[in-house]
RNA sequence: GCCCUCGUGGUGAAAUUGGUAGACACAAAGGACUUAAAAUCCUUGCCCUUUUGGGAGUGCCAGUUCGAGUCUGGCCGAGGGCACCA
């Protein structure tokens, strides 16, 4: 018999979809929308596998929601500013440009070849002039609603590369290229006022329910909303300082106050400059402070100044105000009140420097004598050495109690502190979207009128300079503004404001005048299903969360602010690993093994160690090159396997075995179609076969309730399960109702399989409208159910009677069951449960 | 240290949400076909029993329930996130 041939196939039918524009979306308000999205790729060469895992569950999804009669939107791109392009344009001497361009076509192809049903037409690329044009309109903006503004701030300085580093750029204190010592620097950078939007970015998470409580808990405690107050300490001592702002959770512990700790970046540290044992000091604190070990296991450091703090709960008691390494700046007001019996690291700060440990929280079984004396008592409890606090349970009614006072007294007041921060968007880089913004020759900030935009990066210039390469531009930095000679401003922005909007662009692509249409966003926006791997939880969803919130800010643009209704990460896909002798990675094609557990490298036969399994990653060398596998096996068969061995949230082993299998269910099942067209094509069939109805329509059933719970494994174990009845049914000859189940049968299958059910259908469909099958409820169940017998809860025995017998008839035929009876001599039934049409338990004595 | 998630055969995993545990697949062993191999198909899978059967069993210990992989509490283990956050 014909052997299916994948090749021809897969081409004919990428080929008619292309022509046919089958993807093409527009509005259609007569139809109900879906946008489904993928997280879109960066062009780095070729796709891998996590492509492939993501592309597939995003296709399956699309095209199972366009067979249920949804219009549905299903674009593509690509995220194409960034630094892989200009490391490897600066290694070979390319050009980023090319480099990218050449990348795209490459992944283009290849995405193409797995079949995915996207709307090409809407392709769009970052690092196009016609893209980031928008980006720039946006950020003039933003910047008009005061929501960008430029500040100086310490950065990872690279003293050799002479550029910024990302804090992932910098391992173990060193920069990852030059591996010279990062500095701390201060530098003057732009920033996006994210934090402004705080509270709606954690209110905006509640109303989320398609999304994984993981990542709403992730980016719940990234905000990091805390309740406190902020309380004013009356300073004494020989500087011209009235008072110090802190913020803290536990006002209710003021009376155990011992001293104020502020950091080394507080404002007030300017009064120590000059001295010779400060300026040590804070050397010693900037020692630490890279890696996060170093951190955790720095001793807290302090510097006593000659100032003392007055408790504003009684004025009479003074503590020291230390200078201390554990303060960050840029949370609360940088500066902290310590109580070292109630907070484990005032306590050790207090052990040290020897100061007064005062108890004002006793534990809810011990009296008021209770001291804390070897670690500080943390937990909930009561109120004690506390005057008006006194014998109230911490926290809440003490809290509330004293932030009352304070607030009554004008000492302090209630204050929600966040530890979101603004977002740092300048890059001295290369290969990123241009700031639209120069100085004029006073240094003043001038707005590139919108008529000048795009400003577009220059093309083909030396990449081979120390620092950000367009800081050697002169005379592209050369913009005359409103007659004035200006000078551009030489950063780009980070490229995670590129994916911070893309999802708008999508729904109107080609509009030249703005970013987005009005009429589009408002029929296609929010993203009903976006898919991506779980590594985008806080960053790339936080952003594009907050680019929402800016867009529409005094302007109200959106239906939602929240721009992904529906979200699913993905898993890894994964690959073991091996080392030869030398300790050096070996890929799987170098490897080979003759029983599964012992290998051998190909060349010299020599033996290796084999590793965990491990996500597919170039530097570990255990990727599978996806190109090469759908060569050998068709993108029919690799979007089956890629969804068959996982649930698709979890990590996925890539097995070669599994990938033949998959492999050969297309073959077999190519062959039993053609078993079953030969059938089809017989007009004398006659025997209505109603176990092959029933069972197409609780596969239906199944099936799609599966699929909407995106257990695509499960979708691949109900195939398989099919396959396996069909070609037990189809040796019935002379079967009636075959082509109406078969074709049914098919649609289901058509999302995974797009190429070979495509080629089937055009041999069995003799429908107008293809969609998917709903089920026919008389069909549903059988006459014959089969009853669970049970005795005293444990399953005994399992008989098969008519459906929707009454309890009584139901009684009398579980006491016929042969096995049940014997089990039930000498001993007395006195209750039964029963479960309509499933179960019945006996509990006997 | 804090937060989150997950523990089911040799392996990846199902279980329609409290009602037949292990569907489906991979691997293994045995068998059929074949001169042989490949391919294909069938059987087996923990313990006791020759068989018919019977028993245990979803990380461990309790609890709720007629009934728990599923719910509750505690413990153990694995993975992930955050981390001097006041």
């Amino acid at each position: 018999m014909e052997r299916y041939n994948f090749k021809e196939v897969e081409k004919k039918w990428q080929d008619f979809w292309d022509k046919n524009k089958t993807f093409k979306s527009s509005i259609d308000k007569n139809k109900k929308k879906f946008y489904c999205l993928e997280m879109f790729p960066y062009p780095s060469g070729k796709i891998h596998m996590g492509h492939v895992r993501n592309y597939t569950i995003g296709d399956v999804l699309a095209r199972f929601k366009k067979l249920q009669n949804f219009n549905v939107l299903h674009p593509m791109g690509w995220d194409s500013f960034g630094m892989p392009a200009e490391n490897a344009a600066r290694e070979n001497n390319l050009d980023p440009k090319e480099w990218t361009e050449k990348n795209i076509s490459t992944m283009k192809t290849q995405l193409k070849r797995l079949g995915l049903s996207i709307d090409w037409d809407r392709e769009i690329s970052t690092c196009s002039p016609s893209y980031y044009k928008h980006q720039q309109i946006f950020f003039l903006e933003l910047y008009e609603k005061g929501l960008v503004y430029r500040k100086e701030n310490y950065v990872n300085w690279d003293p050799v590369d002479q550029t910024v580093l990302a804090n992932e750029q910098v391992i173990d204190g060193k920069g990852w290229r030059s591996g010279a010592q990062v500095e701390r620097k201060k530098l003057n950078q732009w920033f996006f006022n994210i934090s402004k939007f705080s509270e709606q970015l954690l209110n905006g998470l509640k109303i989320l329910s398609e999304w994984p409580n993981k990542v709403k808990t992730m980016q719940t405690n990234w905000i990091g909303k805390s309740y406190g107050a902020e309380i004013d300490f009356k300073i004494e001592g020989n500087l011209p300082i009235k008072s110090i702002k802190c913020f803290t959770t536990r006002p209710d512990t003021l009376f155990g106050l011992s001293f104020l700790a502020l950091s080394v970046d507080h404002p007030l540290s300017k009064h120590f400059e000059n001295d010779h044992k400060y300026q040590k000091f804070r050397e010693e604190c900037s020692k630490t402070g890279t890696t996060e070990e170093s951190i955790a296991q720095a001793e807290k450091i302090g510097f006593k100044t000659n100032l003392q703090a007055l408790n504003p709960m009684d004025p009479k008691i003074k503590v020291p105000v230390y200078f201390a390494n554990f303060v960050l700046m840029d949370y609360g007001f940088g500066a902290v009140f310590g109580c070292p019996a109630h907070d484990q690291r005032d306590f050790e700060f207090a052990k040290k420097y020897n100061l007064n440990i005062k108890t004002v929280v006793r534990p809810k079984d011990q009296n008021n004598t209770f001291k804390v004396k070897t670690e500080a008592f943390i937990e909930d409890g009561i109120m004690i050495n506390s005057s008006f606090l006194d014998g109230l349970k911490t926290p809440g009614e003490a809290i509330e109690k004293s932030i009352e006072h304070l607030t009554k007294n004008k000492l302090g007041k209630k204050k929600i502190n966040f530890r979101l921060k603004d977002w740092g968007i300048s890059r001295q880089r290369y290969w990123g979207c241009p700031i639209p913004i120069a100085y004029d020759k006073n240094g003043n900030i001038v707005k590139i009128p919108k008529k000048m935009l795009p400003i577009k990066l220059p093309e083909k210039i030396n990449l081979n300079t120390k620092g950000n390469p367009l800081d050697h531009q002169k005379e592209w930095r050369k913009i005359v503004i409103n007659g004035e000679i200006c000078t551009l401003d030489t950063d780009t922005l980070d490229t995670f404001v590129d994916s911070s909007w893309y999802f708008l662009r999508f729904c109107s692509p080609q509009n030249s005048e703005y970013g987005y249409s009005e009429d589009e966003i408002k029929y296609w926006m929010p993203v009903d299903q976006y898919i991506g791997g779980v590594e985008h939880a806080i960053l790339h969803l936080l952003y594009s969360r907050f680019f929402m919130q800016a867009l529409s800010f005094e302007k109200k643009n959106f239906i939602s602010t929240e721009p992904f209704q529906g979200l699913f990460t993905q898993g890894m896909v994964c690959h073991e690993t091996y080392k030869d002798e030398n300790n050096k990675w070996l890929s799987p094609e170098e490897v080979f093994t003759d029983n599964g557990k012992d290998f051998f490298t190909i060349k010299d036969k020599k033996k290796i160690i084999v590793g965990p399994s491990e996500s597919m990653s170039k530097s570990r060398k255990n990727t599978i090159d996806p190109e090469k596998i759908m060569n050998q096996y068709g993108a029919d068969a690799v979007r089956f396997f890629i969804l068959s061995d996982s649930p698709p949230e979890k990590d996925v082993q890539w097995s070669e075995q599994g990938m033949i299998a998959a492999y050969k269910f297309v073959q077999k099942f190519w062959l039993l179609h053609k078993k079953i067209t030969e059938e089809i094509k017989n007009k004398k069939r006659k025997n209505e076969n109603i176990d092959l109805t029933i069972y197409t329509n609780k596969l239906i059933q199944k099936y799609t309730f599966s699929l909407e719970k995106f257990n695509m494994n499960v979708l691949i174990a109900y195939l398989h399960e099919t396959y396996n009845f069909l070609s037990k049914e189809i040796a019935k000859l002379d079967i009636k109702n075959l082509e109406e189940n078969y074709s049914k049968i098919l649609i289901l299958m058509y999302p995974i399989l797009p190429h070979l059910i495509s080629e089937c259908m055009k041999d069995v469909h003799k429908l107008d409208v293809v969609s998917w099958p709903v089920t026919q409820k008389e069909y549903l169940e059988e006459k014959f159910v089969n009853i669970v017998v049970q005795i005293n809860g444990k399953k005994k025995s399992l008989i098969k009677v008519q459906k929707n017998l009454s309890e009584k008839e139901l009684l009398e035929n579980v006491k016929k069951d042969e096995k049940i009876s014997s089990f039930l001599k000498q001993k007395s039934v006195f209750k039964h449960i029963i479960i309509k049409n499933k179960l019945v338990n006996l509990i006997v004595k």
